[in-house]
DNA sequence: TTCCGACAGTGGGGTCGCAAT
DNA sequence: ATTGCGACCCCACTATCGGAA
């Protein structure tokens, strides 16, 4: 199949906004490329190249050689170029990617130049990647796409599925199961407002501690384990402790999911930026564990022994992980029983949820107990509750848009008042805007503005913006040095003057306390 | 008819490893 | 030794479609 169909597609399907005909237009093109080209097709169609991580980014493919006029370049083609450009290493890299990289581009017409650019950079925008894709290719091979999105979520990955899928019919579909030594996606969790709103929507429930680490999936088979990060990234050789935490259970076989924390000397939990440092160490573990040794703390089990648990509820697979794993492996919990859900629950609710900021925590997980492990979806039945900090800041710059933000002024610079009443950059935020607060906000903007470079427009300090944030964290980055976590806008304050916005301090103070 | 789950888009800061300077 | 880049970790929020209620 050549590019220029698949390029052809992807227009189409960025042209239309309707779901089902995406799903059409993806199942037209998965059919044509037949057995053969449809896994690349779909890899690509889903904004992923096979190789992964190949080394080129927007800076490599900055200056592009003059376009084609003709297309020429097939799905293949592509395949091989990238497989080249995956492969270069050692002195000279840098130059010789960017030797290959101009090569294909050079090959492919203005359009297809653009489809790769965003393939390559991870910005294939036509509203339709994964999700839309596996719909897609269920539509082509005539299977209900809860069977194909099931096969996903159990393979860790599109692709295979798709090559099984096309080859060998519904039947192929079989051949995904849980299997030890193989990573699911993990289950995520929404949001909840507060405690007493997820325990309104989920009855039954287990309330548990939210840790700020690095989510793990673990497999064990007799003495071989692996360890694997939320986007299935094998990270098994970075963290020995976990290895040894799972060869130690008294089992053959499990999966296990949970997170890697650490802890300082009075037994409080490290930064999340001390354990993300850690499980980013890969040359010299060694030196990395002993500064900072991790420890995993488990809240699921998939699997033990011969027993499957992906559709038990919750409750059972809870019993399990406690007669598995130790209590200090295991996070804390608090249980409530729909019999006994009101003001009793809802306030022990409440004291567990702040007994677990006082140890240092994120927060709570409230997750419901009759629930089974929906792989890959950021499931209803498990909701997130975490405190929320808000602070009065001045809005010092803003940057221009992408993409349907094109022409709005969208990526906020925030300022808090220093010592001397001088501003001091926190950070940026682009979240939480409205289409109505964007269109104000450009406009009320460009009056104050002091300058433009096209990407950046200064302004005078006047507009002040009510920003929520998780957390204080330190930065290099920004002349405080601090920086917010998570920033969003929550609302403008027109009530209020930049000289009446939050200070440093208050912002070191509000770190502190959510700390 | 209205509501709500699922998706895609729009990007944020920190950190590591590698290659270039 | 320092810097730039790519890739990964954590993530919040809005708009929209289309099926569920």
């Amino acid at each position: 199949m050549l590019l220029v169909t698949l390029v052809d597609v992807s227009g189409a399907v960025a042209a239309t906004r309707s779901r089902s005909r995406k799903t059409e237009l993806l199942a037209e093109l998965f059919l044509a490329a037949g057995p053969e080209d449809a896994p690349l097709a779909i890899a690509y169609l889903s904004g992923r190249v096979p190789q992964g991580r190949i080394g080129v980014g927007w800076s490599t493919l900055r200056e592009a050689p003059a376009p084609a006029a003709a297309p020429s370049l097939s799905l293949h083609d592509v395949d091989a170029a990238l497989d080249g450009l995956a492969a270069v290493a050692g002195k000279g890299a840098q130059a010789e990617r960017k030797r290959r990289a101009a090569a294909l581009l050079g090959a492919a017409t203005e359009a297809e130049q653009r489809f790769l650019v965003g393939l390559l950079t991870g910005e294939v925008r036509q509203g339709a990647l994964d999700a839309m894709a596996a719909e897609g290719l269920a539509a082509a091979s005539g299977v209900p796409a809860e069977e194909v999105r099931r096969a996903v979520m159990l393979r860790g990955a599109l692709v295979p599925v798709a090559r099984a899928l096309l080859a060998g019919g519904r039947a192929a579909l079989g051949a995904f199961r849980l299997t030890v030594g193989r990573p699911v996606r993990p289950m995520l969790a929404g949001t909840a407002a507060s405690v007493a709103e997820a325990l309104t929507a989920l009855g039954s429930c287990a309330v548990e501690e939210k840790l700020d680490g690095i989510r793990v999936q673990v497999h064990r088979d007799g003495e071989r384990v692996s360890v694997w990060t939320r986007t299935l990234e094998d990270i098994t050789e970075r963290l020995p402790e976990v290895v040894e935490v799972a060869r130690a259970l008294p089992v053959s076989r499990c999966v296990l999911d949970g997170e890697v924390i650490a802890y300082d000397g009075a037994g409080r939990p490290r930064s999340f930026q001390e354990i993300a440092g850690r499980t980013g160490s890969r040359t010299d573990v060694a030196k990395a564990r002993a500064l900072v040794p991790v420890v995993p703390v488990f809240f699921d089990v998939l699997l033990v022994d011969e027993r499957e648990l992906l559709d038990a509820p919750f409750a059972r697979r809870h019993r399990e992980l406690a007669g598995l794993v130790a209590e200090e492996n295991r996070v804390r919990r608090y249980v409530v029983e729909e019999s006994g859900a009101g003001a009793d629950a809802l306030a022990g609710a409440e004291a567990f949820l702040a007994e677990t900021l006082g140890r240092g925590h994120e927060g709570v997980v409230v997750k419901d107990l009759g629930s089974p492990y929906s792989a890959g979806r950021r499931g209803a039945a498990w909701r997130k509750v975490k405190p929320v900090h808000t602070l009065d800041l001045v809005v010092l710059a803003a940057e221009w848009g992408h993409g349907r933000r094109t022409g709005k002024l969208s990526n906020l610079h925030l300022g808090a008042r220093g010592a001397e009443g001088e501003l001091v950059m926190l950070g940026k935020t682009f979240k939480g805007l409205t289409d109505a607060m964007l269109a104000e906000q450009t406009e009320r903007l460009l009056e104050l503005s002091l300058s433009d470079d096209g990407r950046t427009v200064r302004v005078r300090p006047g507009l002040v913006v009510e920003v929520a944030f998780d957390g204080v964290q330190r930065s290099s980055r920004y002349p405080a040095g601090l920086t917010l976590r998570f920033a969003r806008v929550v609302r403008y304050r027109p009530d209020k003057t930049p000289e009446e916005a939050d200070t440093v301090e208050a912002v070191r103070e509000a770190g502190a306390g959510a700390a």
